[in-house]
DNA sequence: GTGGTCTAGACCACA
DNA sequence: GTGGTCTAGACCACT
């Protein structure tokens, strides 16, 4: 659970926010919960205190976690909920891809099954059953 | 035909590489045609001339177009066809986003929607994300 | 009387300084009247003793409270009387804060509203920024 | 003009935002216009340029500049209107703190007073006759 | 112990 | 040249 990959582009503390906001939207993090202190996941990934620092405070901005001097970070409550509204928003990332595709002629079938693949496709975890 | 948006997140560079490859596929650039200079372009837009070069060696490097020293720019041949490919792979980005999403909770059909959207729907302009 | 919200923004000594200022000022503590030992309000608040001390320390050094050693806390004479004054400095935070909004070009009449609003509005809950 | 003082409670890197905005709002910056750099900000201010960027981050953020690699920082369009709308959040503030003077006995007319001499005083700056 | 701010200095991607 | 990320290490306020 949360793993960080130094050499991906992708921002490290950009890898931490999300790896967390996973864990509180897959319910592996709950509510209210105190999350590691910052040196401890410093420590934990091998990662400079003022990377972590910076992710936590991009979720507490967001209302996700809750952080104060001396008390340490909580994961806030309707964290999962704010999380899931922020991931419905990537949904215009689709939108603006597909505007793309189509442009260019390529078949609305391809993305419709791309999707629906990753819907029904062997790779869903088992929280399907939960819900 | 191929503006481009100073204050975009997305790097000039790219925009002018995603304008032109629209081009092509689109049919507004032809095969073997050639392509205004760097100095032309670097003017006509705006840009410095070091990131329209920048630009055409990404395409030429995708074999999109061809650049010869000294005899300028021409779009490659069998360029509609790479750039569609290169689109195509486009649709696994959209396949993990989606994946995404399920391991959230997102309803699949709003996905669906929005790729449909972007098929069928009016209006479907790309630099939506510039603001 | 006295609820402290671990999760405010707020630093929990403050809320404590706060909270008996409050009561106080209210009469629900009188003058002379002994207050709960650190340990006391510690355990019945669930908060760290040096935080109590601390918030005891700053009652005691503007004259709120006495605090003997080993003898307990007892609320000052005149302290009602002090917390008004002090409470009269925070005038001049709100002219500060409406000069900056004066600057802003917001309208007067807002600002007289908000406070109209907390003067004769139902249910003026200072907590609101808890979250 | 964006004068910081390193030794106030106030974190440096707010000030910086707060002097920008204030700087935006009052016309002095202009929409579209860029900012100095933030190497150049850092020298001038005599603070690292970290601190500059953590400002920066901020204001991008909240939709008030919008910086880019290589391209420097601009104020955004309707920059001034946002910074208004941020400010007039702050009303609540001044809400929060006359209800707290309101249950501490203090008489609402002082609080009425504090507001209109904030508007009214010498103190306003001479954009008054400009709006 | 905790989180928050700041500095110094490095490296990268972009223009 | 620009902004963006990361590290190392310091200091402060709060628990």
């Amino acid at each position: 659970m949360l793993v960080i990959d130094k050499f991906s582009r992708k921002p490290i503390y950009e890898q931490i926010v999300e790896g967390i906001e996973r864990d509180i939207v897959m319910g592996i993090l709950r509510e209210r919960e105190q999350l590691p202190s910052i040196r401890e996941l410093s420590a934990l990934l091998g990662v400079n205190p003022n990377t972590i620092q910076k992710a936590f405070q991009e979720l507490d901005r967001n209302g996700i976690i809750i952080s104060g001097q001396g008390r340490g970070c909580f994961v806030a409550d309707h964290a999962a909920q704010r999380v899931r509204e922020k991931l419905s928003a990537r949904i215009s990332e689709i939108e603006s891809i597909a505007a793309e595709l189509a442009r260019a002629g390529i078949e609305e079938e391809k993305l419709l099954d791309a999707v629906r693949r990753a819907y029904h496709g062997k790779n869903n975890d088992e929280r399907k059953e939960i819900l």
